[in-house]
DNA sequence: AACTAGTGTTAACTAGTGTTAACCGATTGG
DNA sequence: CCAATCGGTTAACACTAGTTAACACTAGTT
């Protein structure tokens, strides 16, 4: 397997559907994980942080809808397919997808789902792939950790400096709650890590306190908002 | 749930695809009231007061159409969308369309209301962010939290107080109801929350005391209304 | 191994925010 | 005119966030 295989997280409790597409995504280069109930998706999920999913609605313990309402806390943008049975939906279903959504009708047929699975990737993929971002009269270069104001010489940032500012400039103004960037950046939310994240918001604020019009707003005990 | 969240009121009798609509547009962090009737949706726009409407035009006790009348004597400018069912004539419909309304043909992709919904949202929040607002002598900027006096410094305003006067600006001059704002801010309406809010006003007529033309006014039982 | 620079965490102190309480005045209905 | 209720104001309090500096740890260098 090489080093950038993608990973596809695969949730369908009919273990003879399941393996079908889990041996057919296969064929195709993926990595699959199959589970059989919507919380061991969400620990598989957690663990091994795969670049899509495709999620049957309805499965015992936890339904397709809710898991990916839970998945989508911690990322807005991961690729979610969902799997509708004939019931569920009817015909009005029919097509039917959203920004990093899409929908499925059972029957479906194989192609269709690496057709979707690979629009969706490539949807993706475009999005990473503009290295630089602007904010405001700055250029920021997330892969490279850098900022740069205007035309002047390039601030080198730290790790966790330019994934904070990362993650703060992809839901710009809106808010961002305390306890999402705490389980992104730290992996835990207590009481060391949260004044340990307020250092890192006093040291953003300094770095671009340059341009004026760009402001990084708390929201009380919700968390912040970068507005520019 | 973050304080700002965008509320959606979502008018469709039919349970299946009124529910797919409401998690479609949850995964994408809004906050989706569902009703399932005309008459309910009206109690319901009055209380919680979402930022946009989408309303089957089809539906039991009061069709949506209808609605749309008794909820535009009360706001000139709230986005809303149609759905439409195909035997719906053409001209009714595009009838309208005007004013801040627009229509999607059932069946419809989740992808279009979403993306109809992002028009109607930016359009309606440029006019309200474009040189941000003024308020006799002030310059309010809603996102930024600011209050500006004439050419003076600008005042960081708390998270609490921006709102409060973003809702009272919204309807200047025009009675907004205690259980509105308590509701909007508070997110319940009860003896303390409701103090709080006086003391909010109170502050709020402190920073902006230094132009006499405005007044935040109140209606005893009812609300406050803001002057200038 | 010792030195250095850089990074991230912990601690201590300061400042800001929101809620509650207490007290008072204003308005209204009987 | 009085009692009841509602709203206005101020201050105390608890909690949350901001700032700075010291400290610990790591990785690279000599």
């Amino acid at each position: 397997m090489t080093p950038d295989t993608i990973t596809i997280l695969l949730a369908e409790d009919e273990p003879a559907l399941g393996q079908i597409i889990k041996e057919s995504l296969e064929t195709r280069h993926f990595k699959v994980l199959l589970c059989n109930n919507g919380e061991v998706a969400y620990e598989v999920y957690k663990s091994e942080q795969p670049e899509l999913l495709v999620l049957d609605v309805m499965m015992p313990k936890k339904d397709g809808f809710t898991l990916a309402k839970e998945i989508r806390l911690e990322d807005d943008h991961i690729p979610i397919i969902f799997l509708t049975a004939k019931s569920q939906t009817q015909d009005v279903v029919e097509g039917f997808t959203i920004g990093g959504n899409d929908y499925l009708k059972k029957p479906f047929s194989m192609e269709e789902l690496i057709v979707r699975i690979h629009n969706l990737l490539n949807r993706t993929k475009l999005q990473k792939t503009s290295a630089s971002v602007h904010i405001g009269d700055f250029t920021f270069d997330f892969p490279k950790q850098t900022l740069q104001y205007q035309n002047e010489d390039k601030v080198q940032l730290t790790h966790r400096e330019a994934h904070l500012l990362f993650h703060l400039s992809k839901n710009r103004n809106e808010v961002l709650e305390r306890t999402i960037i705490l389980n992104k950046l730290w992996g835990t939310d207590d009481f060391f890590t949260a004044r340990s994240m307020d250092v890192y918001i006093t040291k953003l604020r300094k770095k671009l306190k340059q341009d004026t019009s760009i402001q990084i707003v708390n929201v009380r005990g919700f968390g912040y908002k970068l507005i520019c």
